[in-house]
DNA sequence: GTTGAAAGACACCATCC
DNA sequence: GGATGGTGTCTTTCAAC
């Protein structure tokens, strides 16, 4: 992880879709060199993957909600087995702290959010945070 | 929104990479036919950009904290402005709850994440919970 | 890690449905 | 709103250095 392939991941991250050309101009190196490294990368793990970043609201989810879940009956593992099932979570954390599990839901109406916190009840109690907006991005 | 641009996010979003012929290919659609609808999505900012998921342990920082924190003295615009000086946060949302704000942020040890907390403490009353792991992408 | 050449793929546009 | 076909460009990929 030198100063180069940092620039790489800068410029991937601003836009993955520019081609290995593209990308050896912007970092000053050429083509076959600039793909090896990230060949690389993928391979060590550092970059996970190439994707896109959502605007969740747009998209029709305009309730989002943090959730601290602490653990009842010692029913980890449900609990972990019941998040799975769900495709409206964006993140879940195993955390240090008062509570075993932080997540962030998305949901279309508070019916929605009120059900799905209803439905982690056997598993844990809950602490929800709503969010109001996202300070702009780093 | 219709299922064609929920199967091109999707494409999407497991490889932000492929060409819009090959994009074409998977959502059984003509290239200038995904080039368009791709190019809408972007306009209505429901793709907010393409980029790269990287793994924030293995770039050399293996402490990641969520942090709760509660504005003192009504100094919300002095603490925003702080955070955004910050390079090693990943995201800082406005929330309804215990807290005003909740973060997440990355260091290299916990010396650099106790300097981190000692520096907001001018602003906000702070509760830091450390992540041991993240359950499974969705 | 660079260069150069060849093959291929892609984006783009106009046209038509 | 989508499909097709042709053109020019850029990229990729490989070899040799």
């Amino acid at each position: 992880m030198d100063a180069v392939n940092e620039m790489i991941i800068e410029e991937l991250k601003k836009d993955s879709r520019i081609s290995m050309s593209e990308l050896g101009r912007r970092v000053h190196l050429s083509p076959p060199a600039v793909r090896e490294r990230v060949r690389q990368l993928e391979e060590q793990g550092i970059i996970k993957g190439f994707t896109i970043a959502l605007d969740i609201k747009k998209m029709g989810y305009p309730i989002e909600a943090i959730i601290e879940a602490t653990i009842k009956n010692n029913r980890y593992n449900d609990f972990k087995q019941q998040i799975q099932t769900y495709t409206n979570i964006d993140f879940c954390y195993r955390i240090a702290g008062e509570a075993c599990f932080l997540l962030k839901a998305h949901f279309q109406t508070f019916v929605d959010a009120e059900t799905f916190i209803d439905e982690l009840q056997p598993f844990a109690h809950t602490k929800t945070n709503f969010v109001f907006s996202e300070v702009a991005r780093f």
